[in-house]
DNA sequence: GCCAACGTTGGC
DNA sequence: GCCAACGTTGGC
């Protein structure tokens, strides 16, 4: 998952109230199907840092709420406002998401790209969404070079 | 249903 | 701040 390292970092959710945030503001449908869908109670996501410097995995967090309504949608003087979204049949949906661990060393897009494991990565495919599926391996091998160990997928 | 215009994202 | 990529919108 990614979040604009200005806007809301790794540092912040891991201060946030019980390290957890709800990920509001997705209004691109495949990253909503994601979130709806895909992702579930306890699923591990990479935390990814974009328009950093550099940009990259900071750390890696856990879903802690499966998909719901983002309420946001409905609020007129939210940024996210989407006046189509009917809350009766909501367009758009959030998880919430807790700090789990921050990576010792910072995984830095560079060292995904220059990784032969990791050039596959849907985030590079996919550069725009703001939630990218990770496969298993892939999942091992960034917390490896993060912590120098594997933390477990799901 | 096509496609050009537009807005946003994100790396640099 | 620039610019390429790309999802969305809207006219036809």
């Amino acid at each position: 998952m990614k979040s604009e390292a200005e806007c809301f970092s790794y540092d912040d959710l891991a201060t946030a109230l019980d390290k957890t945030t709800c990920w509001d503001g997705v209004r691109n449908f495949e990253a909503r199907n994601m979130m709806r869908d895909l992702m579930k109670k306890g699923d591990l996501v990479l935390y990814y840092h974009s328009k950093g410097n550099p940009p990259g995995v900071a750390g890696v967090a856990k879903i802690v709420r499966d998909g719901y309504p983002d309420s946001t949608a409905f609020d007129k003087k939210d940024r996210h406002f989407d006046a189509k979204s009917d809350p009766a049949k909501p367009t758009w949906y959030m998880v919430d998401v807790k700090a789990v661990k921050k990576f010792k060393n910072f995984v830095s897009i560079n060292d995904l790209r220059s990784h032969p494991l990791l050039q596959n990565m849907a985030l590079f495919k996919r550069n725009r969404l703001s939630v990218t599926a990770v496969t298993p391996e892939e999942f091992d091998e960034v917390c490896n070079l993060g912590d120098g160990h594997t933390t477990k997928a799901k």
